[in-house]
DNA sequence: TTTATTGCAGAACAAACGTTCTAATAAAGG
DNA sequence: CCTTTATTAGAACGTTTGTTCTGCAATAAA
């Protein structure tokens, strides 16, 4: 019974995703919405939920694409160094890809999180999460010889979450990307 | 001739300033100023123009504030390590004290560049400035030994610089003071 | 004290906002 | 076919937005 609807909820929802990447919360107006997206503003409501669900959806969705990204990057045997500095690169040329739209779940820290809860318990997880993923691979390389005994991987896992953060802010609004990879190998010297 | 003003120029400058740091330029809206400042609409407008131009004035009093106050702090014989040190250690306390409003220039960065070419300007200028003054103290102290010849100091400048940004959106959004002390050890080490 | 000039308060404005209502449309089951 | 249910397009809603207009108050010079 009934009508079919005329767009696919997954992608439409990440061309939403994608314009309040590049243009924020606030500066994103539901016109915009229904104009780039091509959906009319009532099948947006029935679909999603008001603006500001649709927008926590969405950086829902983003987290975790973004965590089983770079799970799946990290979850790989060769050398830590090596590794992260692939790392890093890719998250370079991908956050800083042309236009550099940056990070959304950074935008989001900025322009939400000091107001907005659920934003903020989303960007703690961000938080949690990436350092616990870069932690728990810095353990074993350490386990493995490859990082000194006296280092402590919580405390490395942070300081590399927190330059990620700056990258994010530096190819949004400098989008300088040569000068974002160089910093990435000074950061990663921090491994000994 | 004529009345003369109720308010402070500077003074309510500075208020408007501290609003637009908290809660951005879009979720700071004129009532919010009129009302948190005590200044009627039409004083506002008369003194600093539009919401626009207000906004970016008291931009760019933050930034000429920041930069002096940056290189004063480190205009100082003390040994780069310690200098740096404390540098970080003011920042981390200044910029995440109490409800840590973060930077208004990284706020900036991440809300208005990608759209306002006038704030672009003013990120290029923050960074270009922010890693001169690094590189030039970095340089002194290479050239007093304390410093590998083999190092880059603006290469060296533009990290610390990027970690900057890094710790202006933690301290905004996940407030973590400590751990913020603890990677700026962490970044300080690239120095050797 | 008058006069000229500037500052201020509040009403008023059009435009844009997020959201909802209304009516027409399309599909699937009977 | 008809009925039912869901989807859609677009008008409409009340608010809030940034900005301006109007009238009055205060100051300093003449």
């Amino acid at each position: 019974m009934s009508r079919t609807k005329e767009f696919d909820e997954a992608e439409v929802l990440d061309q939403a995703l994608e314009l309040f990447r590049v243009r924020g919360f606030k500066h994103t107006s539901f016109s915009d919405l229904t104009g780039e997206l091509g959906v009319s503003r009532q099948s947006l409501y029935d679909t999603y939920g008001d603006k500001q669900t649709l927008y926590q959806t969405a950086l829902k969705r983003y987290l975790d694409r973004s965590l089983d990204g770079m799970r799946r990057k990290l979850d790989d045997p060769a050398p830590v160094r090596e590794l992260f500095t692939g790392f890093f690169d890719a998250l370079i040329s991908g956050t800083c890809s042309n236009g550099s739209p940056g990070c959304l779940m950074v935008n989001s820290m900025v322009e939400l999180a000091p107001h907005d809860a659920a934003t903020r318990a989303l960007a703690h997880v961000h938080a949690r999460e990436i350092e616990g993923i870069f932690a728990s691979r810095l353990s074993v390389a350490q386990r493995k010889g490859e990082i000194a005994q006296d280092k402590d991987p919580v405390a490395l896992a942070r300081f590399l979450y927190h330059t990620m953060l700056g990258f994010a802010v530096a190819s949004r609004a400098l989008g300088d990307r040569e000068s974002l990879r160089v910093s990435a190998r000074l950061a990663l010297q921090v491994l000994g």
